[in-house]
DNA sequence: TTGTACGCGTTATCAC
DNA sequence: GTGATAACGCGTACAA
């Protein structure tokens, strides 16, 4: 059995109370008795139980993190963000994963509550605002990354999408192309059917014209990625450049070039919109990317959750989109 | 404030064992005193505390991960195959993150003792033995994985590395290679040095000479990786094949070769001892790699832990190792 | 079938 | 300075 503070008072011959005081630092007890404590607790190796202090406390000194994906390099740097922060703090780090189902997000989320997360950071697939919503009604913090849900009375923190998606087409536009194929996220999601829509609302205002043919969607793997660069490049007139707007559909894409022969940029330009981590740096040709900056979303994100664990006045919710970059390399050239 | 059990209660007009009975599916309770005690809670929107069931149940249902750095895709294939068997037995999992530093585990190991984690994977340093073992002493379910660390007792997962490296080594001396260069990782760990010993040994055996200045070591980072390919290649007899002895340093060698116009395979073979996700499809030239299996570790170690919470007999230590296999690409030639 | 009372390991408020 | 004691939210014998 596992020792408990009761343990250690009877062992240092005191009360239960001056143990929880040592414990905690308060000044109130005397040298002698601190030893004494002090020495009980190691002889008996014992910790204290932070279930039974936060059941006390009522606060688990938990952040809780729902991904789409742990092994996606973007949303990786993500957690990375939040964990710096959360150490920072010395807070707990709880993670979950949607793999984009609404049941596994639905469970998580659940998790979360019971277990009286202090905050949670969501990357949502977007179809459980419900139960979103009701966690803010309870007086949890909740901040949105990465993935933009309307509607939803929280903080959000992400890439300013809209420009990264502007960004990459006025490239590709300047180098002269004005036939881009397009490999879209997943519809069935939200937010990429948010983006979906953005891309063609700037593609009208740049004035370059649309067609059906040259717009892929399906999900966030590297088979789609790799489906849909195939097709657009055995389309009859097929794009001059394309445009991946996910780390792992672009890598389906370069495989598909590398295996079906077709090079980039010489036969095709393509440009990408993820973040700069040193992977990117090795590949070659050197991919085009519109950068995105997860790990400051995550550090800023968790950065809220605290401010607000703080302050408990009436939050007045934040929207913080981070600035892309352009990485210009040499998957794109003048047509 | 949070609806309790005692509002459900109050609300329902039952008492609280009743409410207790319908929450955890006790059938010894009439259906009209369900229905009852059901809207209650959707009316307040009732979530149970788990905090408190945990603290009644001595069980926090969360399994707790310490990793070496949560950006490495090596160590989040890990950590998703550890995720994906905590869901499937409803657990929390809690991640924390040494970055090689023994007292951010140790931090991290003192936090998961406090919060009663029921069970927890180690992917470690090397440096906190006592702490570990003093874990294991307050029968906490422990399993080690990647890194090996003697003189634990407990379970261990990993790849069989020194088979692995008996393959790569064998690979480039059936290809001709007999100066061979190794860009091992970071002797200030304890599975660094241990790995380290493990090349010179299965050098000895396969009879290649051994020359100091062909041994790099470091910390595991690109920059680390570059430098130690740089400094290699401007030896007076630079090797004919390097051994990366890990993913970051493998890319950093890879940069390094771009940006010093060193071709890969022609002017040096480079074979990389990694998982073999996605990523490494779509880089060229190809690189020649000895897989691993974090993914496969990650289940296993889960597993594991799962069992031990089931049969508390005791326990007699497994030491599960996957066997690597070989894929060869353009990286690797005979010289 | 239902309700009461106790205890899980802590912290905090008291008197002393 | 110190030590009882109530309370945190819940599960569960036990009695009713």
């Amino acid at each position: 059995m596992v020792a408990t503070i009761k343990d250690v008072a009877r062992l240092a011959g005191v009360s239960l109370g001056t143990v929880s005081k040592v414990i905690n630092g308060d000044l109130s007890v005397s040298e002698k008795r601190k030893e004494q404590v002090q020495s009980a607790i190691a002889a008996l190796g014992y910790s204290p139980n932070s279930i039974a202090q936060n059941l006390r406390i009522a606060n688990s000194r938990t952040i809780s993190v729902l991904l789409a994906n742990i092994t996606n390099s973007f949303q990786m740097a993500l957690a990375k963000g939040i964990e710096e922060v959360a150490v920072a703090h010395n807070y707990n780090l709880a993670i979950g994963a949607t793999n984009e189902l609404m049941e596994k997000e639905l469970d998580s989320l659940e998790m979360f509550e019971r277990n009286r997360s202090d905050g949670i950071i969501i990357c949502s697939t977007g179809k459980t605002k419900d139960k979103i919503c009701a966690l803010i009604n309870k007086d949890i913090p909740v901040v949105m990354v990465d993935r933009f849900v309307p509607d939803i009375p929280c903080d959000y923190v992400g890439d300013d999408f809209p420009r990264a998606i502007e960004i990459a087409l006025q490239h590709l536009q300047e180098l002269g192309h004005h036939h881009i194929g397009v490999i879209h996220g997943d519809l069935n999601t939200y937010h990429g059917a948010w983006r979906h829509e953005l891309v063609l609302r700037k593609m009208r205002r740049l004035k370059i014209k649309y067609d059906e043919r040259l717009h892929k969607t399906g999900a966030y793997s590297h088979q789609q990625g790799e489906k849909a660069f195939r097709e657009l490049m055995s389309l009859a007139v097929p794009p001059t450049a394309i445009l991946a707007v996910n780390n792992v559909l672009c890598a389906g894409a370069i495989k598909a070039a590398n295996s079906c022969g077709v090079s980039i940029p010489q036969q095709v330009s393509l440009i990408l919109i993820n973040e700069n981590n040193f992977f990117w740096d090795i590949i070659s040709p050197g991919i085009t990317m519109v950068t995105q900056s997860p790990l400051k979303i995550g550090r800023h994100a968790a950065s809220i959750i605290f401010e607000r664990l703080q302050s408990k006045d009436a939050p007045t919710f934040t929207n913080t989109l981070f600035e892309p970059g352009l990485i210009i390399r040499e998957s794109t050239r003048r047509i």
